[in-house]
RNA sequence: UGGCCCGUCGUCUAAUGGCAGGACACCGGUCUUUGGAACCGGCGGUGGUGGUUCGAAUCCACCCGGGCCAACCA
């Protein structure tokens, strides 16, 4: 298993001390809903980077700072939810309103070091004074109260004095900022609203600016990892610690992508009206893509986190397809559910040659296709097969019988044969109609009794499931299916994008008779038809329920085997996608032609005036426009060039690329450090084939890093390069033999495995080869080779 | 008309600057008393242009495309 870059991070930390060789993760939902499978990649992430450290915690703390949308209810179904995933928090229950007098104690901190005001601004007033993304904000006229007045009007909004609205407490930072959200945030707001746990008590409550990332402080957790939608908020999160002294080392905010997925919705508020509408059966719905809704559809825990394992954790905005959920689903229900025979829309079939009263049991298989077992052990029998009555009549799917046969159809037909799975060969030979034409009877042969093959007439080529008319069970059968039927469903009009049909009830159908005793919370595998799985609410013996969980994979359809033709068109279909993107390519291009290719755009005359003069001092196009935009590295590069003036492409190159790199990729690393004249002379050096390229990047990294003249670098530092062929031919011969097949492939063709032999050589001298001269000699071996 | 973030097979996800790999989907085959499962094989990708480098998915620049942000929600 590859690590994913949060995984990597907290290994890193762990390994650096940041944290103190702590790791401890949170899961903050707010008890406002149902936990949906979005949230089980969180849960998966979170409690999983835990139990991966020894030492390691999770906590789940409830973050309950809004009394309108919270309720005691939610906190319990979070709990069995998060439980049944399979986590466990142990000790570390927590609530973000236990901190409510620490909370407040922080605000006051704040008012008294001038870093937050109370605001008597209507909210309408402040949402204008915000300004917006183009346009900054302008200040509150209240900003610049007192920290006197601000303490006293603080005080007294805790006391109750004021009504809703009337006042917030805000952080005094930037109306002006780039980043909306540190617009003088707002802490605090008066609700005279019961909170499910404290009542009363509080009339004032936190925004989650201010409690989530002070929570993670009071908790000490080391690692606060949340989705991608709260980039923006990391900055006030950094700024409030720094502002209120925080402990360190402090918490620190990751954001990952949420788990999206085609056909469902992830938000609770949006999941609500679907359940206060009357639109599904509640929260736990199975067609809800909650957790208590998937549990009561008979999807597995292990299914749920296996798809999170598939999915991966990254900061790529992804949508994930329902296919890998069903093959998650599929996957596991495949070991665990045992077969059984369910028809769903029976229709009789009479064996004219199974004298009335003359049954037999015949014995089927849990689990087909499953290694029986050879060792004996007791239950074998039981484990592994069924037992199933057979009769004179019996009842099969009537979608397994056509009066007119597709092509490509191979179950029942009129005249045709087919397998009662695990019991008989039979064929047709009558069809008993209603006056309205409609099929309903069959009346059939027994041509072969079991066994395999087919008898006489050769194999049959399709084998149905079946049930005994006397002793089979009835019951009732919810099939359910997406509940939108587009994969990106509006959010704002879900009501009126639901599918309909996404739950089809059938009443009465036919079970195998030891099916009959089924309680609540069982899975099965109907087959041929999917995985069902008995209601936990609603079934019990003597009225059974279940739940279709998924169905099997499709491998025929009437339509993929109607003919050539229809493949056809589902590739056509498939070629507007095609051609969109290759539009969006041409468009591109377009547009680069447009603005000159390669030549970047020029926006603002003062750049150009920057760009012509650096041009003209002998810096090349590319190069030019870096630096051009970039005030200090241009000064460096007009300090250098009158030391070397012939190089001053050189000069602008290594600037642009390698400075560039270093400064934006090593913090450590500094443009102070390093001397005009060193650069020239880095420059000239190079330039003049004293030094390789690799040895001149070399030497600029330690001087950007460490620090130190170019002479004393280039005295001090181990710059010898391995160039002697007759070292590096040896190697290189010694790789050939322990890859014969990639010379071989290098040999039919595959040039790029070139750099697979440089690499090893770099590899092989830690990096202290000479890779042009190792590149050619590689070149050379492989190729004079090719020639014998 | 801003700030931040993100672009790798259809989808998800890997690759200290050194073989672009895996999974799902799809297609084909073997096997099969589930048109299932299993097994084998195939298809298919670094958004574009330029630059740096012996070597670029990876570094630099620009362009294109996508996402988030203007609740007294979280």
């Amino acid at each position: 298993m590859t690590m994913d870059f949060i995984r990597s991070m907290v290994r890193r930390d762990l390994k650096t001390g940041k944290h103190d060789g702590r790791v401890v993760t949170r899961f903050p939902p707010e008890p406002n809903g149902f936990l949906h499978i979005g949230h089980a990649k969180s849960l998966c992430l979170n409690f999983g980077i835990a139990s991966e450290h020894p030492g390691g915690r999770c906590h789940l703390r409830l973050d309950d700072t809004n009394p309108d949308t919270e309720k005691a209810e939610f906190v319990e179904a979070m709990k069995r939810d998060i439980r049944w995933l399979g986590f466990d928090w142990g000790e570390h229950l927590y609530h973000a309103s236990d901190y409510f007098e620490q909370l407040y104690r922080y605000a006051h901190l704040l008012v008294d070091r001038g870093l937050a005001y109370v605001d008597s601004s209507t909210e309408a007033e402040i949402r204008e004074r915000r300004g917006s993304i183009a346009e900054p904000g302008v200040d509150s006229p209240w900003r610049n109260r007192s920290p006197g007045e601000n303490r006293d009007l603080f005080l007294r909004m805790r006391a109750g004095e004021f009504p809703d609205g009337a006042h917030v407490l805000r952080a005094k930072i930037d109306m002006a900022h780039r980043n909306m959200v540190m617009r003088d945030p707002i802490l605090y707001r008066i609700r005279h609203a019961s909170h499910y746990r404290h009542g009363d008590d509080w009339p004032i409550y936190p925004m989650y600016d201010f409690a989530h990332c002070l929570s993670d402080s009071i908790e000490r957790v080391t690692h606060s990892l949340c989705t991608l939608e709260f980039e923006n908020n990391r900055e006030i999160y950094d700024w409030l610690l720094e502002k209120v002294d925080a402990p360190r080392p402090r918490p620190e905010q990751t954001e990952f992508a949420p788990l999206v997925l085609d056909h469902l919705i992830t938000s609770k508020s949006k999941l609500r009206p679907l359940v206060e509408g009357g639109h599904v059966r509640g929260w736990d719905d199975p067609r809800m893509p909650t957790l208590a809704g998937l549990r009561r559809r008979g999807v597995t825990p292990e299914a749920i986190r296996k798809l999170c394992e598939m999915v991966g954790v990254a900061r790529t905005q992804s949508r994930v397809e329902m296919a890998k959920l069903d093959f998650a689903i599929r996957d596991d229900l495949n070991e665990r559910a045992p077969r059984a025979f369910c028809v769903l829309d029976p229709l009789r079939v009479v064996l004219a040659n199974v004298p009335e009263g003359k049954g037999r049991m015949v014995r089927a298989p849990r689990f087909p296709g499953r290694t029986p077992r050879t060792d004996g052990g007791e239950g074998t029998d039981a484990e592994g097969e069924r037992a199933l009555p057979l009769g004179r009549v019996v009842y099969i799917e009537r979608d397994d019988f056509r009066e007119d046969p597709p092509p490509g159809f191979r179950r029942l037909a009129p005249g045709g044969r087919v397998r009662l799975k695990y019991a008989a060969v039979i064929r047709c030979e009558e069809m008993v109609k209603d006056e309205g034409g409609r099929v309903v009877e069959l009346r059939c042969r027994v041509e072969t009794e079991a066994g395999g093959g087919g008898g006489r007439g050769g194999p049959v080529r399709a084998a149905i499931h079946w049930v005994e008319a006397t002793s089979a069970a009835p019951a009732e059968v919810r099939l359910y299916d997406r509940l939108f039927a587009m994969p990106d469903p509006p959010l704002d009009d879900l009501a009126g994008a639901l599918a309909t049909g996404s739950e089809r009830v059938v009443a009465r159908a036919l079970l195998e008779p030891r099916l009959a005793a089924t309680g609540p919370g069982e899975h099965y595998q109907f087959e041929r038809l999917g995985y069902f799985f008995s209601d936990p609410e609603d079934c019990r013996e003597g009225r059974l329920v279940f739940n279709r969980t998924a169905t099997l994979r499709e491998g025929w359809s009437e339509e993929k085997s109607a003919g050539a033709g229809v493949p056809t068109e589902g590739e056509s279909a498939a070629k507007p996608t095609t051609a969109s993107s290759g539009g969006d390519g041409a468009r591109g291009v377009g547009r680069g032609r447009e603005t000159g290719g390669g030549d970047p755009e020029l926006p603002t005359g003062e750049e150009r005036e920057r760009y012509d003069e650096l041009v003209a001092l002998g810096a090349g196009g590319a190069t030019a426009i870096t630096l051009a935009r970039s005030p200090a590295l241009r000064e460096v590069f007009l300090a250098a060039r009158p030391v070397f003036p012939e190089g001053a492409e050189a000069i602008a190159g290594w600037l642009a690329n390698d400075v560039a790199r270093l400064l934006g990729s090593d913090e450590r690393s500094g443009l102070g450090r390093l001397a005009p004249k060193d650069l020239a002379g880095l420059a000239r050096a190079v330039a003049e084939d004293e030094l390789s390229h690799r040895q001149g990047r070399r030497l600029l990294e330690a001087i950007l890093t460490e620090g130190g003249t170019l002479a004393e670098l280039r005295a001090t530092l181990d710059l010898e390069e391995i160039g002697d062929e007759a070292v590096l031919a040896p190697m290189i011969r010694e790789l050939m033999e322990a890859f014969p097949g990639r010379v071989t492939a290098y040999r039919g063709g595959q040039r790029g495995l070139l750099g697979f032999f440089v690499g090893q050589v770099m590899q092989k001298t830690g990096g202290r080869a000479d890779p042009r001269k190792a590149s050619e000699v590689a070149a050379a071996l492989l190729g004079r080779a090719d020639e014998c």
